[in-house]
Parts: structure tokens; C-alpha cells; sequence
DNA sequence: TTTATATATGAATACTTGTTCATATATAAA
DNA sequence: TTTATATATGAACAAGTATTCATATATAAA
């Protein structure tokens, strides 16, 4: 494995670890959101959840789409949704 | 999705989000192996391995056998190597 | 018991990162 | 154009963390 490809890898999976972030992803897993409900869901600020969504799509979790003033958020490919049922399943087999 | 799963996700996401661990992870791939080859392969030192194998034991990440003083070190599960690739495949698409 | 080898650990430092606060930008309606 | 609403962003601070260095522990051989 290349050296870079270790580093993007690692980069990865930092996005994931964050209790924000997978607020965040747990609730796209059913419907797409936009900010404003993305934080009253996850209990913080809109600046908290715009500077958490930004990192998302940097990272290609989170693709969206823009309503008027709205704009809509979903995850990005079903990778995501396999990766985040995955440790869900690890941490629940401990 | 209760409080503490997110927080305990999150948490078992953060093992995977350094570039020492993926080279640990991404060599325990193959074979199992012990410290002092784990520091060779990955470049780093002895203690620098040693403190973040203890991370990846405390989250269930790799498991180890005693053979005299030597410490072999393996992966634990078959979903630490599934999250692994699935990452993987996930950056090399973008 | 003494010595050697392999591994683990505690403390300190440097670096990274999430949130907050204030403000900027973008779109639509009046 | 002005106003309102939704979202984005920059700077600063606080909190967390990976590595280094020194040292401790554990097992086996002499």
C-alpha cells in the first residue's frame, strides 16, 4: 500500500470519529435533511452543523442539493452506509 | 440511536483515523506479526507501536498470543478487515 | 539470581481539531 | 433595491492526542 493511499485512508475515517459527524450520518441514513433540521436534530448550533457539513462533503460522505434558500443533504454512497453499519455491528458484538 | 452507541462509534471510528494504525492494520492484513516487526514495517519506533497497539487492543481491533517474550499481534475480526477494504474502495472511486 | 531480550508505560511536548461568536454570502420575496 | 431567511466561513480558544524519551515489567536463558 502506497504511502498516500495510507494518509487519504486515515483522513477517511477521521471523519467518522467525531459524535457530531455520525449524529449527523445516523440521521441521513433514513431521509435527507437540511441544516437548520440537521441541528435541532443533533442538539447543536447551525454554525457547528455547516462547519461539520463541510468536512462531509470535502470528504465525499455527503452529496446535496440546493431548494430555493434550502439546501438538502444526503450521504453520498451506499460505501458510507455499509462502513457506519459495520462498526455499529463491531461495537455491539463487544 | 442512543447517546452512548454514538459516542462509543465514534470512539471505535477514531482507532481507524490514524496513519500508524492503518499501517498496523494494513500489514496484520496478511499475517500476524510481533512488535519489533510492526516497527520495522511501519517505520517508527518500539514505543511508538507498543502505545498504539494498546489502543487497538482496548477497542477489540487486534488480539495477540504469547510465544516466550515474543507478543504475536493479529486482527480480531472479520469487520475490522471488511471496514478496512470498504474505506479503501471508498478513496480509490473518488 | 543475574543477564538479556521483548514489550509496556508514564510524563512532557507539539500538533491537531471541534465549538463558539461574529460576520459574510446567497437566494427569494416585497 | 431592500429585507428576510438559510447557510457558510474566519479567528480564537479549549480540549484531545501521537510521538519521544526514559524507565519499568515480563519471560527465558545462563
Amino acid at each position: 500500500m502506497k504511502d498516500e493511499q495510507i494518509y487519504d485512508l486515515a483522513e477517511f475515517f477521521k471523519v467518522f470519529a467525531d459524535s457530531t459527524r455520525i449524529k449527523i450520518i445516523a440521521a441521513l441514513l433514513e431521509k435527507e435533511l437540511c441544516v437548520f433540521e440537521l441541528a435541532k436534530i443533533v442538539g447543536t448550533t447551525q454554525s457547528a452543523i455547516s462547519h461539520q457539513l463541510r468536512i462531509l462533503k470535502q470528504s465525499h460522505l455527503v452529496k446535496f442539493r440546493r431548494d430555493k434558500t434550502t439546501i438538502y443533504y444526503s450521504l453520498d454512497d451506499e460505501h458510507i452506509k455499509d462502513i457506519f453499519l459495520k462498526g455499529r455491528e463491531h461495537i455491539e458484538e463487544i
